[in-house]
Order: structure tokens, then C-alpha cells, then sequence
DNA sequence: CAACCAGATGCAAATATATGCATATATGAA
DNA sequence: TTCATATATGCATATATTTGCATCTGGTTG
């Protein structure tokens, strides 16, 4: 299998990884610093066994590391820089000319809300 | 629904588009500028069925756009930044200090040679 | 010119495979 | 035992891949 295709099979793996909600919501708070489990859920506002399960996933493909401490496991981003490449990606939906208003209007508040913290501040600081 | 949650759907909407290897091999032919079906099935080395139905998802979510010339149909990139970023995202396979030789070596040639095309040069002229 | 043929592309149905989610159960530390 | 987290199972849904057919266009031939 010729090189191009490794990559590409490669970097396909990687979007389907981010490719679910709760992902990219965990990576974006993660952005932000560590976090517990149990912090994750409360924000992520679903199951346990979903929060847990998803990062699951992004743990298996080491795209975050865990540190125990007590009875509490605290998860962190592997690459701190990937939080701010998933938030440039967010150009790409507002570059969107037929997107609509609400979707907009959504877009620009997370990406305020998002950009004022943690990983948002690499990209969007000379911005607007 | 928070606004958090409706981007971050829309988000990995965007991202569960690129979750394929096809069309991560489509966007970056496209990177180097417009080709037809034809072409890109040629190069991909895949069916034209799979070919046009990789190309459907993408034209409907507006990545790619079309322009019909004779009985060819010319694909290009909506947003040419896109296969920069996409390049980009290589790095955080790079970065994965777990992965294996072969498969470093894969993208290093593919960072080489995609780097060394068309929007690769919007990423790596200054880098290395 | 009309009929026809072939290339290029799109689309649909059938099947295979993968993914997500909830429920239930397990581990592990205090 | 209880709290925090992880994993297993089973089912529903979604996605991918192949196969076959429909359509459109341009050139060719009668």
C-alpha cells in the first residue's frame, strides 16, 4: 500500500476519533486543563458510562493520558496544541456561506466563549 | 440546546466528512487544484461509483463544489485553506511518540511529498 | 439531420460492517 | 460498604461497498 494512502487511512482514523459530540467537547475542555471523570460528565451533561466510554476511546488512541489520584482519574491532552487546531476547524463551518443564521449565531458565542479560554487563545488572539 | 453542543455537533459533522480515506485523498488531490472524476478515481485507484459517492458526501456538505465542462465534471476545493489545515493535522500523528517507524516513515514522505504540492506549501515552507 | 453508440457520471438497492448507547456488571480505592 | 471509574453485552442506527442501472453529452455513421 503506497505511503499516500497509509496517511490518508491514518489521518481518517484520527477524524473518526473526533468525529462524535462528546469528543469534542471533552477535548475542549481539556483545552482548558486536567479534568476529573466526574467534572467531565457534570458539563458534558450525559451518562457516565458514555463520558466514560468516549474517553475511552480517546485514550486508546492516546490522544489524552490519565493520572490517578485517589479514587479520582484526571484526564489531560496528550498534545495541548490539538484543542487549538479542532477550534480553527471552526473556521471552516463559519467560512460556510449557506450556513445559516442560528448556526452563525452559535458559532460565533462558542467561538467567543471558547476563544477567551485556554487553547482558543493560540488562534483567535489577533482575530476580529 | 447550548450553543456548545450545537457547534460541537456541527463539528464533528465536519470532522465524520473527512473520516474517510478517500476523502482525505480527494481534498488533497484537490489541494494541488480542480480535477475531474475521472482523474481522481485514477489516482485514487478505487471504483467511479465509489469515487462519485465519496464526491456526493462531499459536495453536499459543500466542500467541494463542481463545474461541468462537456462530459467531464470538474471538482475543486470550496475552501482551498481546508487541505492546509488537513495537512496540519498531520503533525499530531507525527507527535505521536508511540507510533511506529513504518508508519512515521509513511507520513514523513507524505508530509515531503504533499508538502511540496499545491496548498502543502501554505503549511511547510518555513518549517523543518 | 436523425439514430446510435460509448464515455463519464450519478443514483439506488442490497449487503456487510462499524458505531453509539443503555443496562448491567466489575474493579479499585477510601 | 460506598464512591469513582471502567468494561462487557446486546440492540439500534449509521456508514461503507458493491453491483447494476439511469442519464447526459459528444461524436459517428447512415
Amino acid at each position: 500500500m503506497p505511503f499516500r494512502d497509509i496517511a490518508a487511512k491514518e489521518l481518517a482514523k484520527i477524524f473518526s476519533l473526533l468525529a462524535h459530540p462528546d469528543r469534542v467537547r471533552i477535548i475542549e475542555e481539556l483545552g482548558a486543563g486536567e479534568k476529573d471523570v466526574n467534572s467531565l460528565q457534570a458539563v458534558l451533561g450525559v451518562s457516565h458510562s458514555r463520558t466514560s466510554q468516549n474517553l475511552a476511546v480517546l485514550r486508546t488512541s492516546r490522544i489524552v493520558t490519565e493520572r490517578r489520584d485517589g479514587r479520582h482519574v484526571f484526564y489531560r491532552l496528550a498534545q495541548p496544541e490539538l484543542a487549538g487546531w479542532i477550534l480553527e476547524g471552526l473556521r471552516f463551518i463559519e467560512g460556510d456561506a449557506q450556513a445559516s443564521e442560528a448556526r452563525l449565531n452559535a458559532f460565533e458565542k462558542a467561538r467567543q466563549k471558547w476563544g477567551s479560554e485556554a487553547a482558543g487563545e493560540l488562534l483567535f488572539t489577533n482575530r476580529d
